[in-house]
DNA sequence: TCGGTGGTTTACGTTTACGTCAAGAAGGAT
DNA sequence: ATCCTTCTTGACGTAAACGTAAACCACCGA
């Protein structure tokens, strides 16, 4: 049952991240961990969380957004206003994702077409250089 | 034939963005758009390529990277290494465009169980007010 | 002729997300 | 005891992506 427990600097390896990063997305209320004395401890929890805020990131969401996803994962039971206005949030986030899904392949479309060019290009070259 | 133009504020009220913002995106390169004296004259493919941008701003692309987009959509050829060069980058990009698909399936997960967890404490607060 | 309306450049301000020192405390090895 | 490593808290710096304000043309209708 020994949970698991990890340094700053490990979880910042194991991410590929700054320590700074860690103890700054801490200071904008995305994280806390524990403390033994001064020292921050992280739990496996507290790893989760990192990559979600990751995750995030690599599609474009702010902090601020981060830590509504984050606050939304959170089990901290609210009063039903709240969680019918969570509810509403979670839907909000749903179309994004939605609309970014739209994104995605209309670029993937756009690269095709971009490599299409590009081939073409390349076999006029290489037709021009065999003569 | 009249091929259609757009004013600056044209464009910023169809796309939603402010003027200040599209000459900051010609600042950077990423557009050039025609001059009647010192007016600013758009054309259908200004449109497309502001289109780029915004698309590719809402997927987390930075104005480097949009750019970079733009000038693989862009046929000026350039040499047999350009162009090898540049399928490279279609191909890193659709790379990342796939990390971003999972990233969103993910995310859309999480939602779920958000969502699930936000119904199942709405159903308890019903019942306990039945009583 | 005069007052909008819409365009321009220049320039400084702001927010976000950290990077980069500096200075110090804590524990372990020699 | 001292040195090394890893941690800590400031505090200032920076790049990106605009916002905002100033000061200036140019035309157009009343």
């Amino acid at each position: 049952m020994s949970s698991q427990t990890y340094s700053i600097s490990d979880l910042a390896r194991e991410l590929d991240i700054t320590t700074r990063a860690i103890r700054f997305y801490e200071e904008q209320g995305l994280l806390s961990p524990e403390r033994r004395g001064q020292e921050r401890i992280y739990s496996p929890r507290d790893k989760v969380t990192l990559k979600l805020i990751l995750r995030g990131k690599r599609i474009g969401f702010s902090l601020a957004e981060c830590r509504e996803l984050i606050e939304l994962y959170d089990p901290s039971g609210g009063n039903t206003k709240q969680l019918n206005s969570m509810l509403a949030k979670i839907s909000e986030r749903r179309e994004q994702l939605e609309q970014q899904l739209l994104d995605i392949e209309q670029m993937k479309l756009e690269l095709d077409t971009a490599e299409e060019r590009c081939v073409q290009a390349l076999e006029q070259t290489l037709k021009s250089q065999a003569v």
